[in-house]
DNA sequence: CTCATTCGCGTACGTCGTACGAGAATAGAG
DNA sequence: CTCTATTCTCGTACGACGTACGCGAATGAG
């Protein structure tokens, strides 16, 4: 039995993982659990990135044996679901706007901007939504809301599906543009050998409209504005005709 | 001397990067080259995928040794970059329409659908575009193009480099869910079960709007359709005040 | 108690990125 | 020519990774 040539297409069986049935009431009581393998994973996360999240650190925070975590995802990819699941909650925990203000618009942009903020707290979510598979329940939960928010467009399922894949992922792009700016703004060397790079090209002559850009650089504007007005734009119009 | 304890703060100076000499009149004389290493890299990627593109692979994909690849790329992220920019150079080569029509709005979707079927063509982009640090050369000819697109806008320097990073997000992100859309769908039985799944969920009374979007799919519209309509929006009015 | 069942996890394997340094190739100096 | 400084090649090795395997400990059912 060898492995699937086609790599890649591996993956997880949605109903296998957020569909549990914590059924065995024999052999020896759990240790640990989904939840805190899971939290602590987050919490790693959190404080030193995505690639600090290996099995064995994960492991030694909750105090369990590397192995021990197999027990409670089948596989690291999995875990990385259950992480990305797990700080969904925030969304709608906080407080899920329960009520849409029927101005669907003004809704949608403000869920936009609670997804930025949420993202901004966990600067790890751009780069692992982009391998996720399947939707948890908490991000189901999310989804649902932003569902009833779509309401009074009349656009039909599969469009306001799409609606919210292309928002997330707008809004994980914009964030995640942003990071890295604000990363490479952090260390004051890198910023100027970064300037340093784009002057030279500038001024090798091939490069006009560089040079022109760089002269005009306008008054600096914060992340938060333009955010704001990228998703303006794209939120208005919605409903225009496919 | 001891490792920046700081995580992920490294990355790579632009200058040794791009701006290279070659100099070096003495000593043996190079057996491969930089282009070379490049192009196996990305081959294999095309191929199989990025997780494929370890240094041994690439090694003998050039019918090198595995260490010899450090004396063109001082590390495996410096080759991501480098693959990066030697794709980038078909944006430009095929045919940069180097004449803006003067319809900005027009042209700029223009772009957008190029940068989409390049991103088709090289699956691997959205996620190596992820991590990117800076533009090559081949990238800064295509956002040369971009910026004198964007001349007719009026728009100062930053905003334009703005617009220019935002649109690549965007189509990065929208073609990402795409390939993963289109991965799902390419095996029976994983679209089945994801279909299961959110039947399920949708059937459990919690998520009445789930339900009712799963109901109304509504006709099925290609992916090309959904771009451009995204896209359409993201574009028109972008020269807004802010 | 006995025993089937479940979980904890030590050990081990294959693969990864890459540091190190010995040996091969080359160009100028004598 | 030889000698030497320089530059490249790459075998070996190390630590870290994800995880397969299987033994021993814990537990509930009979």
């Amino acid at each position: 039995m060898t492995r699937d040539p086609d790599a890649g297409a591996a993956g997880i069986d949605p109903e296998r993982l957020w569909l549990s049935d914590p059924q065995p009431r024999r052999g020896r009581r759990p240790a640990y659990s989904r939840e805190a393998i899971t939290a602590a994973a987050v919490a790693l996360a959190d404080a030193e990135g995505l690639e600090a999240v290996t099995m064995r650190r994960v492991a030694a925070r909750v105090g369990a044996g590397v192995m021990s975590l197999y027990s409670y995802a089948p596989d690291k990819e999995t875990l990385l679901e259950l992480m990305v699941d797990h700080v969904s909650g925030e969304l709608t925990a906080t407080g899920p706007p329960t009520t849409p203000t029927g101005d669907w618009r003004a809704d949608l942009k403000a869920v936009a901007h609670l997804q930025r903020s949420h993202m901004l707290r966990h600067p790890w979510l751009p780069a692992a939504l982009a391998t996720r598979r399947s939707p948890g329940p908490n991000t189901l939960a999310f989804l649902e809301h932003v569902l009833a928010i779509l309401r009074p467009t009349g656009l039909d399922g599969a469009s306001k599906l799409e609606v919210f894949a292309q928002l997330t992922a707008f809004v994980s792009g914009h964030v995640g543009h942003e990071l890295a700016q604000a990363a490479a703004a952090a260390s004051a060397d890198r910023a100027a050998a970064e300037a340093r790079y784009l002057a030279a090209v500038a001024a090798d002559g091939q490069h006009p409209e560089l040079a022109a850009a760089l002269a005009s650089p306008g008054r600096p504007l914060a992340p938060e504005a333009t955010f704001g007005r990228f998703l303006g734009r794209l939120v208005d119009g919605l409903d225009a005709a496919p």
